[in-house]
RNA sequence: GGGCCGGUAGAUCAGCGGAAGAUCGCCUGCUUUGCAAGCAGGAAGUCCUGGGUUCAAAUCCCAGCCGGUCCA
């Protein structure tokens, strides 16, 4: 690495020197000579128990004393952005205080709200989430502090050299560090497709920041160097205020009276500080990223203290459960305030994730308490910095109650299963729960390891390739599916126009190049598919447009045959198929309305995660915890309709981006990432705010009826509403009273009696269905009892038809025959079973449908094997048989031959008893 | 978005190509001073829906609906 890179102002005013480190090769910048470049595994954590800052400071104060000196130091603080990253859709959490910057600020498209700015951005990572608790340092919710600049072309604010000096005051003037203890670490970052040389702050042996200089662009191994530069340095709070009060852990600077709490609760005995530190040294001296490091760990500070792991994970591992119950509390509290439902899929699972996680930490525990009383304390605690935790906090304790029944629903259920489990090995004569038992019920019932041992009581067998098995698992890659209409190459650019007229029906375009049945215009007024609503249709000089593209900056309209008579350059009329234009108005302001009126009925962590408008049916989906009662669904019903009577003015207009976010909140993302310098916002005034580029009525009253048709649970946590509105739920209401009135005529009843007269009739079919089974079994009763002095023909009734049956004395018994034509092997058992069950009969039916059916069977008092009686039969039939010797089935396609099957059957049975 | 598991009596589930079952709960009677219980009997089913394979499907195959679970 060329030294200019890194060579700032700084260090050579104050004479900082630039050496290589004897350990790990990197090159770092410090004012004395040091061992080595100071970080791990270079050097071990020596701010433990003396920490080079003059005052010990909580997190509060030090994310205070960050953006206090930075504004000082003329930047504008600003509010931090959710931490879900809805206005992206390559990733679902913040993870850096950068992430709201991208890709829009980045690119140079859009204006960050403020420059240079600073900012305190809580982030989740899920990636280091086993780590939580055992290393002293890993948070799955943390605040990355950081002190933009978005250097442009011509209007540079500042880069390398003033972002060090940036950071050196305020370790050193602010929190009162002796320089000489600092060193600066050379390094190379790379992330989400940029990257850029940065410096690793590194003091005590801990880095407590990364000072990136994002540069380039890599785009398929090329380095592109970005018109906008950005100095994007990250400053981890927890770190800092740990490094400031050189407690044994980060957890125990960051957790304060909730840990003293946690604590007292578990009556945890007071650990030696001592057993601490050097735990979390030595785990900071690790990169940990299998199980076996964390071993690897536990093994080196026992040795160290002399003490064997056993003993020191008797100290230490109720103390590791609760820093992670902890940490996975505060985390769920942020990331349920920002309107995460925890779901079985997206974002919402690792809400789940960390429900589960925490809530088995409890049990580790074995105490008797919820995340629901831990997220209430961290509600109160943080609720002055982030007043929304306080604003959304029944929301969040709602949906967490939930969460923690369901958990608990599966442990119960996981119990029986494993029970179960458990039999069936013992049956097989195992000995113990082998791995694949083990993934299997893992993977399809959620039972961890440890959970299946509490509950088994065969030894359980855990592998240590445990998760990786889980993995393997779930490898598949999903095949995209194509596009229906394309464009070969690039189409070329066209102008819409439809935002600048959207009440436009009839315009004149030139044609500007067309392949296949697809045309390029040089202006349009077709809106093209986006934002869930369909395109427009309607004609190009009388050809019919049955779709529209955006492609890049183009709009292509695909037409239904070839156009064979337009001609590249001519001028052409179009035409929009109105009708179908203003129902997908209607159903796209009916979504607005119907979003807000499901925010308003079931809370605030609705948002919507997709939507389609189509001309005869719209349909939104939202998130929500459960499927919606009936009780609900009449709500949002009529809570929707009142927004389209207040005939409330709908208005849409063109915002800079960072403008609407600062006016109007990421509310505005509800369809998803939005892409552009310029947001399109739609407002119905009181209600609803969205980015959106679809096409909308001018009022609220012009939507007409909105009429919800069913609510279903497309997955946990989403629930898809389908409605009609306008004319389309006219339609409907005409459709579905018709039908109403077809059945109520038929039932001859008034309307409001239809329920009932159905009920009643189904308890009437009920009956009768019994009835003729009790009639079929007394008919045949009353046969078999009767005494049988030589050949005879019986009358049976069978359902609706009499059935001819024929019985001989055989020796002491009775030989049973018929004929049901036509019938059913159902017919025959429903027949034979009366008989059969008295002693001393045997029966051998036959029946004809589209096929040919035999049935033998005996009295469990008769001696003969039935089963091969009947295969012999449905030989001659063309099929097989099968069953038991005392009750034997079959048949064969062969229907012709149902007489002499019989005759066969009963001349192999007269043989067999004779 | 994808993988895996499941849907049978009011509940929990067994059965996994040849007569729809168990346990608990429910009803009736008997036993018991009472309770807990015991004994005998009984009611209770669209085997999720629709196609297919088969002589025959709760059972096998396909599609759908519903639920669970894991992964990204």
């Amino acid at each position: 690495m060329p030294e200019s890179e890194y060579e700032v102002e700084l260090f050579r005013r104050d004479g900082f020197l630039r050496r290589q480190c004897p350990t790990c090769d990197s090159w770092f910048w410090s004012l004395v000579e040091t061992a080595t470049c100071g970080e791990p595994p270079c050097k071990e954590y020596d701010f433990l128990g003396r920490s080079p800052m003059k005052k010990a400071l909580t997190p509060r104060a030090m994310r205070e004393e960050f953006l206090c000196f930075h504004e000082a130091n003329g930047h504008t603080r600003v509010k931090r952005y959710p931490i879900v990253a809805r206005w992206r859709d390559d990733v679902f959490f913040t993870q850096a205080s950068v992430y709201p910057f991208q890709p829009w600020v980045i690119d140079g498209i859009a204006e960050p709200p403020a420059n240079p700015l600073a900012i305190s951005q809580p982030c989740v990572r899920f990636n280091d989430i086993d780590n939580v608790g055992k290393t002293g340092r890993h948070f799955t919710m943390f605040e990355m502090m950081a002190h933009h600049a978005f250097n442009r072309k011509n209007r540079e604010i500042y880069w390398k050299d003033r972002t060090v000096e940036l950071c050196h005051s305020f370790l050193v003037e602010r929190l009162g560090v002796d320089p000489k203890l600092i060193t600066y670490k050379e390094s190379w970052w790379a992330g989400g497709g940029n990257s850029g040389p940065c410096m690793e702050v590194i003091l005590g042996g801990a880095e407590l920041a990364t000072l990136v200089f994002m540069q380039y662009k890599d785009s398929n191994g090329n380095r592109i160097p970005m018109e906008t530069k950005v100095v994007d340095p990250g400053y981890g709070l927890e770190r800092l205020a740990w490094v400031s009060q050189g407690v044994p852990s980060a957890y125990e600077a960051v957790f304060g009276d909730m840990l003293q709490y946690m604590k007292r609760a578990t009556g945890a005995t007071k650990v030696d500080d001592r057993l601490l530190m050097e735990y979390s040294k030595v785990a900071g001296m690790t990169a940990v990223e299998s199980f076996a490091d964390i071993r690897a760990i536990r093994q080196q500070t026992a040795d160290r203290l002399g003490i064997t792991v056993d003993e020191l994970m008797k100290e230490v591992t109720p103390l590791e459960h609760i820093y992670a119950v902890l940490d996975h509390a505060r985390a769920l509290m942020f990331v349920l305030a920002d309107g995460v439902v925890p779901s079985n899929s997206r974002e919402g699972y690792f809400a789940r994730l960390l429900v589960r996680r925490g809530m088995r930490a409890f049990r580790a525990l074995d105490l008797d308490m919820k995340l629901t009383d831990l997220v209430i304390l961290f509600v109160q605690h943080y609720m002055e910095d982030f007043p929304e935790v306080f604003a959304n906090r029944t929301d969040i304790l709602r949906m967490l109650e939930i969460e923690q029944k369901r958990y608990a629903e599966t442990l119960t259920k996981g119990r029986d299963i494993v029970r179960r489990v458990e039999a069936d090995l013992r049956a097989e004569g195992a000995a113990k729960f082998d791995p694949d038992h083990l993934v299997h019920l893992y993977d399809s019932h959620g039972l961890t390891p440890e959970v299946v041992k509490e509950f088994a009581e065969l030894p359980v067998e855990v592998p240590d390739d445990f998760f990786a098995r889980v993995a393997a698992r779930h490898e598949a890659a999903a095949p995209k599916e194509a596009k229906l209409h394309t464009w070969p190459g690039t189409p070329p650019a066209s102008r819409l126009r439809v935002y600048e007229n959207p009440d436009k029906q009839k315009f004149l375009a030139k044609v500007a190049a067309i392949e296949n049945n697809a045309v390029v215009l040089d202006q349009t007024y077709f809106y093209p598919e986006g934002g869930g609503q369909e395109a427009d249709h309607g004609t190009i000089r009388g050809y019919d447009v049955v779709d529209v593209q955006q492609i890049g900056d183009s709009v292509v309209h695909f037409l239904k045959v070839k156009p064979d008579a337009l001609v590249v350059g001519k001028r052409v009329t179009c035409i929009i198929d109105w009708e179908r234009r203003s129902r997908l108005k209607r159903h796209h302001t009916a979504t607005h309305i119907t979003l807000g009126a499901a925010r308003k009925v079931l809370g605030n962590h609705v948002w919507q995660t997709g939507a389609h408008k189509a001309e005869d049916l719209a349909r939104l989906d939202i998130t929500h915890f459960d499927s919606l009662s009936d009780d609900e669904v009449r709500k949002i019903e009529k809570v929707a309709n009142d927004i389209v009577l207040s005939d409330k003015r709908v208005t849409t207009k063109f915002l800079a981006r960072d403008v609407a976010e600062r006016k109007y909140g990421f509310r505005l993302y509800q369809g998803g990432s939005v892409p552009g310098a310029k947001l399109r916002v739609v407002e119905v005034p009181d209600w609803d705010i969205e980015a959106c580029g679809g096409t909308h009525c001018t009022r609220t009253s012009q939507v007409g009826l909105i009429k919800l048709l069913r609510t279903t649970r497309i997955q946990d946590g989403v629930v898809r509403l389908e409605y009609v509105a306008g004319p389309a739920a006219v339609e409907f209401v005409q459709k579905q009273s018709q039908a109403m009135e077809a059945v109520r005529e038929r039932l001859g009843v008034p309307m409001d009696h239809v329920a009932e007269a159905v009920a009643r009739l189904q308890d009437e079919v009920k009956d009768l269905r019994k009835r003729i089974e009790a009639l079929e079994r007394g008919s045949i009763r009353a046969a078999v009892t009767e005494a049988v002095a030589e050949e005879t023909t019986r009358q049976v009734q069978l359902a609706d038809r009499a059935v001819e049956v024929r019985v001989a004395p055989l020796g002491p018994l009775r030989l049973w025959q018929a004929v049901v034509n036509p019938g059913t092997t159902d017919d025959l058992k429903r027949l034979a079973v009366p008989i059969i069950r008295e002693s001393g009969n045997v029966v051998a039916f036959v029946a004809r449908n589209t096929s040919a059916s035999i049935l033998v069977a005996r009295s469990a008092d008769v001696t003969l094997d039935c089963l091969s009686v009947a295969r012999g039969a449905a030989a001659l039939l063309g099929g097989a048989a099968g069953g038991t010797s005392d009750f034997a089935q079959g048949g064969g396609a062969k229907v012709d031959e149902i007489e002499a099957a019989l005759a066969s059957a009963i001349s192999a049975i007269r043989e067999s008893l004779g």
